[in-house]
DNA sequence: TTTGCTTTTGAACGAATGTTCATTAATTAA
DNA sequence: TTAATTAATGAACATTCGTTCAAAAGCAAA
């Protein structure tokens, strides 16, 4: 037996993406093997390569695809001021993320086993993304709205929290993200000494 | 040829756990092979076995010795007011981290490559931490000293935020540990409403 | 110097790895 | 209906994996 009915490049192709972002997130990328990918599609691990050149690329594809959405998603009304800006930040970050979670997991954990050019390609993302949080800092802080004294660190530190949320936060748990959002942005105007 | 000299258990014993420690930090539990270790060591791998009953249990020693320490260390004194206490806390929580910068990787990484009996095993311990704060937090709210809505949520928070200096801390930076301990404490204390 | 114990070697095990490719079948276009 | 194209199979490739174990060699005590 060789091609099976209804077999479509268009139908595979999505597939085969869904299922290693399922299982890289749930084992590890090292863990996984083409084989398991293959079975969880329904297909021999020779069809794979129809649609990736090799594991590694399915990986880099995976990372660099959310962090295309993320950067797409995170666009804030520079007309705004800073605090708003922040508040819509927070907002953001929390619900984009939570809506994603094996994407997340898969970008914070799977970096180390990226190629040397893949990983540099996805670092420039990921530092485009904690500029545009930095650069609202910034202006706040020199309007006068924020009293942060590096703002480098306090970008770090806001994102390390947000990002924080994904590791805990299950829908239909004790709180709604709507009250989760709200705590966390409670916080952060604290933590950035806007009254 | 078969026992070269020199050999000792007491001297190999610890030079296969540090070996260990390094690779799977550097790489990743399931990227690293025996092979890896030994060769680290300037060993077979059958040796290892003299040393380890697996691979499994070397992940699981490397992490419990770590939140072992992590929780021996973590012991502040309980007649103190809240305030100083999570002072004391994001103090230590930093610098006891920023010590081992390989330990807490494997510890944040690598929780998934563990067996369902260890990982039960080490989530007892993390959460034994997380409650040693979330207790500072719950008498600080108590007493009126801090403004926190949820603990619970506050008690990740911060540990996220923390735990996040990680990634980019290195000694001889453009920042000295004092300098970073002043800066997460600055705004620890202002997300928590304490003055 | 001999004896017994400890430590390591090095080969071997079966299983699993990523990837390639000739073959075959389903689909589409003519 | 036929021909061309596309998509999938399944076997095979050379490696590598974790682990075991008899044999060998260093060491310590008698």
């Amino acid at each position: 037996m060789a091609r099976t009915t209804g077999s479509h490049a268009d139908i595979t192709g999505p597939r085969v993406r869904r299922a290693a972002l399922r299982l890289f997130a749930q084992g590890g990328y090292a863990a996984v093997s083409m084989r398991a990918i293959a079975a969880e599609v329904g297909v021999q691990a020779g069809a794979l390569y129809n649609y990736t050149p090799d594991k590694q690329s399915l990986l880099f594809d995976l990372m660099r695809s959310h962090m295309d959405d993320l950067l797409t998603s995170a666009d804030f009304d520079l007309s705004q001021d800073p605090l708003t800006r922040l508040k819509s930040f927070v907002e953001f970050h929390i619900r984009f993320h939570s809506d994603r979670p094996e994407e997340v997991f898969i970008a914070y954990m799977e970096l180390r086993n990226l190629s040397p050019d893949n990983f540099a390609q996805i670092e420039i993302l990921r530092s485009t993304y904690e500029n545009r949080l930095e650069e609202i800092l910034r202006e706040g802080a020199a309007n006068g709205q924020f009293a942060v004294a590096d703002t480098k660190i306090v970008t770090l530190a806001i994102i390390a929290m947000l990002t924080g949320v994904n590791t805990w936060y299950r829908q239909g748990g004790r709180l709604s993200l709507d009250q989760v959002v709200a705590q966390y942005w409670d916080m952060v105007r604290k933590a950035v000494g806007a009254g």
